[in-house]
DNA sequence: CTGAAAGCGCTTACAG
DNA sequence: CTGAAAGCGCTTACAG
């Protein structure tokens, strides 16, 4: 006869009554602690499989002595984007050879959704958080990292907080773009680029200009566009940037999104063989467009496993003051980017 | 003079002393119940900024009369891939609107992985779970489920247990994919499709057959590959299919990474514009290669969207059988799939 | 080897 | 309007 199963959950109470032990002894079995008779194991094991038990983790975590809810938070930009989603992908990777959750959120640039995410995930007790930041400032972290969780950055540095971050050398790999294309033959160089609010786009400007400095040529303040977010507003900028008076012969496109609209453009005028491109992140299928599509690649995967260790580490004791790690760029030829000038 | 800094959060009681009032009442102004004097509420305020206080949500959970945390599980084929990341959004935006926070993990079609994850989040007292089961059988979940946590099945059935489901028709939405193909002049038509463990794999399969049937075409046992995961192994299967000796003219590739796959080969052969395509399930730039590929595409976003609200209506009290939602699919005509036989 | 008591941070159910 | 006591499910710190 097996008793009729509750509408709530078995509790460990629940499992100490059926095995006739008592609770702290079902809690020994559960944490696989040694000093428990076979005999006991046997009747508490049989107890928990026969009421469907499941430990409650925050209710442990809130006891313990360390207090670990065994789950990290991920502040992304967008669950969706493949940037992001490679990301997570591989924090969950390292997480899960250690039994930890993640739980995830898109900020999707705005800074009062990233306060309201952090918020919430330090509200259920994370262990650590990865952050890819939108706002300006995150001295409001400072708060929550006098808890002793830790915190790394990832694509955006911290700003108004010390901590440790993984990055890329965005001004670096920019240059290297723009001066693939000068070595192509072009002078007449336009940029496409993401909000002005955004530390990297700043970079990645910074690094076209960087280029075009280093090679004598005089920038075209023309030829410049930032602010572009989506694919539509890239679309619509190339479209203007070709209509101008003296147009560039190639671009860079200095996001995802970015070139992807610019793409666009460029094949709504079937000009995609004649105007030169290349840009900055690498996205599926970019080997498959015609022209293949030049990229300076990042890689989010390493980006992501390597923040989601850093966490680890910290959590499991190790001690360092908060460091940087940047993580390479690579310029991938791919067609668009070796078009010579008309 | 402020206090020196804890290394540990402050808790509500930190905060009832310092205010000087009882724990209660700082708890009735964090909940913003009425009936505590405006002098009270200022003072609670006051220490809480102080302090940096944040409520614990678990702890407050634990003690809760519906034990809610605020959490949904989602365990997805792999928050990396387009689809899964699709659905993963569309959920996280439901779920933002009610304050609640997802927790997600990729199962990678291994069913241990999935169940491994559901206890890990079931550990953590989710409020609900949606899930795309890798399993072929979901029986185990009957247990959590006694507890009345609500779960929808998304994009693959439930088997063996009984719950609400937001699924498409795949075996009409593939039928309706070679049909096309069949309306375009052809009669020799492969098909490259994922594992025979995926129930919606078989369901496209069946779709393929039926189509076959409905035009009295014999169908060539030679032209179905099935248990291609991959792009790689798609590719080599449809190198492998053109190199047989009656060679298909038409290829219906049943998932996404498959039509990837397919295009591959189909271009280091230089027939991607000879051969037919048409793939099940839309992707990202499938508009941009050259032909376009026509494809019979899934709505993630609305799947997602509708299985995280089905979730907060049975949160909200509401109560109806397990019922199945169809989601309509769509064949998209972009070139591929209209390229008559040589 | 085993268990009774106390307490994690919070809310419930009362009493005043 | 306010608070003291008890308890959510678990672990800690002891005692035997």
């Amino acid at each position: 006869m097996e008793p009729a199963q509750p509408r709530r959950r078995a509790t460990l109470r629940d499992v100490a009554r059926l095995a006739a032990v008592s609770p702290k002894t079902v809690s020994r079995v559960v944490n696989h602690e040694p000093g428990v008779t076979a005999a006991k194991v046997a009747a508490v094991t049989a107890a928990i499989d026969q009421l469907g038990y499941r430990p409650n983790v925050t209710a442990s975590a809130l006891r313990r002595a360390n207090g670990r809810t065994a789950t990290i938070g991920a502040v992304l930009e967008d669950v969706a984007n493949p940037f992001s989603s490679a990301l997570h992908r591989a924090m969950e990777d390292v997480a899960r050879a250690r039994g930890v959750s993640i739980l995830s959120g898109s900020v999707d640039e705005d800074p009062a959704r990233e306060r309201a995410l952090i918020s919430t995930f330090f509200g259920r007790q994370i262990d650590g958080l990865v952050i890819a930041a939108a706002s300006d400032n995150q001295a409001y972290l400072t708060t929550e990292m006098l808890g002793g969780t830790p915190v790394v950055f990832v694509d955006r540095p911290p700003i108004g907080v010390r901590a440790d971050a993984v990055l890329i050398d965005n001004r670096a790999g920019a240059r290297q773009a723009v001066e693939h294309l000068i070595a192509a033959g072009h002078r007449a160089i336009g940029y496409v680029g993401d909000l002005r609010s955004i530390a990297t786009a700043q970079d990645r400007l910074q690094g076209y200009r960087d280029a075009l400095a280093g090679a004598g040529i005089r920038p075209d303040p023309g030829h410049v566009v930032e602010d572009r977010h989506t694919e539509d507003a890239a679309e619509r900028a190339v479209h203007r940037l070709l209509d101008g008076q003296a147009p560039p012969t190639a671009l860079f496109t200095a996001q995802n999104l970015v070139t992807i609209g610019a793409i666009r453009a460029l094949r709504a005028r079937g000009r995609q063989r004649s105007v030169a491109l290349v840009g900055f992140d690498d996205f599926p299928l970019a080997d498959l467009l015609e022209p293949g599509v030049t990229v300076v690649a990042q890689d989010p995967s390493a980006m992501g496993a390597l923040a989601a260790s850093l966490i680890f580490r910290r959590l499991d004791g190790e001690v360092w003051p908060p460091v940087v790690h940047t993580i390479p760029t690579r310029l991938i030829p791919r067609g668009s980017g070796e078009i010579r000038p008309g």
